[in-house]
DNA sequence: CGGCGGTACTG
DNA sequence: CAGTACC
DNA sequence: GCCG
């Protein structure tokens, strides 16, 4: 009684704190100085990320992997980097090499990138270019469905526009779905509609259950003003309950109109595992208001349904960033530890292959987590990045 | 030189 | 199983 | 790409 008691209370403090943090975080100067240092350096990260995204559709994961760390670090530089002065302090930071620091001087130099220029002049760079306009933030490889082995397929079927993709691809439905809301899913979601979004997801989930607790995780949780989708994390003190309410709770969603096209829905596998959760992926469209407020762009949903004991880790992953899940994964596996969506768990390993998990470790806060890994605590709004975990 | 997160869905 | 996705 |  008294940890479900204790789940539920501090689920409660959480949606509350969640709430209140991410106010300040807007209005405070966190996101502010990284909008502004981006801004600083804006033609340095915008030529960098390029190079991420060409790496990404080349399958050069790890080549997209340090670009992509790199415009972090770029993005969090205080100042504006015009001098060698400045590129030889970015040296300075892990993560940040030779290489890197070449392209920067180069960058401020001469304003642009050979490197970058030549990549883009590649037929299948070119073609990727065409159909997909990746230079403006608009690729279709990335969320789609549609990854870079897809991508090398259709150029070699001659595939060159988007309605070469329209009209001969065979499609999944993730794709199909993908390109039926096309521009919908280009468009940022503003902070006040994810929560809007979160507010009626709650509406309809206290028809069903009331004690269950959700947060808006993702992007929104982290403190940005925009988002690309909504992040919904679902729990329910009473772990029995968890199984198949996901799926109540689309039924229900289905009912209220609001959900319009599903990428998948909750699985009807591991049912019986212990650290079985349920997730919901699809397109949602919040009804237009009795006073008026019309609602133009259908959203991209996520909904995680997990068991009360997996929560914190669940925030955790679901908060991320990406980058920042894997930092920290990482640093967990160098203490002798595997840390997943669900669990902490000691984990021993043979020539880099997990051999075998020992028994998990409790937590009930993310505070919890940090703190058994020996780590200070990062709030939300600072996980945006890549970090560099140390042993103390 | 090898390693760079852990997991789950589709087809 | 490969590919892509989630953070 | 970078790190140990």
């Amino acid at each position: 009684f008294f940890f479900f008691f204790f789940s539920f209370f501090y689920i409660w403090i959480e949606n509350h704190e969640t709430k209140r943090d991410a106010s300040q975080e807007v209005s405070e100067h966190d996101s502010k100085i990284e909008d502004e240092s981006c801004d600083l350096n804006y033609n340095i990260v915008s030529i960098l990320q390029e190079m991420q995204r060409i790496y990404e559709l080349m399958g050069d994961n790890w080549r997209e992997f340090a670009y992509k760390r790199a415009c972090g670090i770029v993005k969090m530089f205080p100042k504006k980097i015009e001098t060698e002065a400045d590129v030889a302090l970015l040296l300075k930071t892990k993560g940040f090499s030779k290489k890197l620091g070449a392209k920067v001087l180069e960058i401020i130099q001469t304003g642009q990138l050979k490197k970058l220029n030549e990549l883009k002049k590649l037929p299948q760079i070119e073609a990727s270019n065409l159909f997909m306009g990746i230079w403006n933030q608009t690729s279709l490889c990335g969320n789609r469905g549609v990854g870079h082995q897809t991508v090398t397929q259709w150029y070699r079927l001659g595939y060159r526009t988007l309605d070469d993709v329209r009209e001969k691809a065979a499609l999944n439905e993730r794709q199909k779905i993908g390109l039926k809301y096309y521009d919908d899913l280009r468009a940022k979601i503003p902070r006040c509609e994810v929560e809007e979004i979160e507010h009626f997801v709650k509406k309809e989930v206290m028809k069903i259950e009331s004690e269950c607790a959700l947060v808006t995780c993702g992007s929104y949780r982290r403190g940005k003003a925009e988002s690309g989708d909504v992040d919904l994390l679902i729990t329910h003190p009473r772990a029995k309950k968890i199984v198949g309410l996901l799926e109540k709770i689309v039924d229900q969603l289905n009912k209220a109109g609001f959900l319009k096209d599903h990428f998948s829905l909750p699985s009807h596998k591991n049912k019986h595992a212990v650290d079985h959760h349920d997730t919901y992926m699809g397109i949602c469209k919040l009804p237009d208001t009795a006073d008026g407020r019309v609602y133009k762009y259908c959203r991209h949903l996520d909904i995680k349904v997990f068991p009360p004991a997996a929560f914190p880790f669940a925030l955790l992953y679901f908060t991320g960033s990406d980058h920042f899940n894997r930092s920290m994964r990482y640093f967990a596996k160098k203490k002798g530890y595997t840390l997943s969506s669900y669990q902490l768990a000691p984990a021993i390993r043979l020539n880099n292959h997990k051999t075998h998990t020992g028994q998990p470790i409790l937590c009930s806060s993310e505070e919890q987590v940090f703190e058994v890994l020996g780590l200070k605590y990062v709030k939300p709004c600072d996980r945006n990045n890549h970090e560099y975990f140390e042993f103390s």
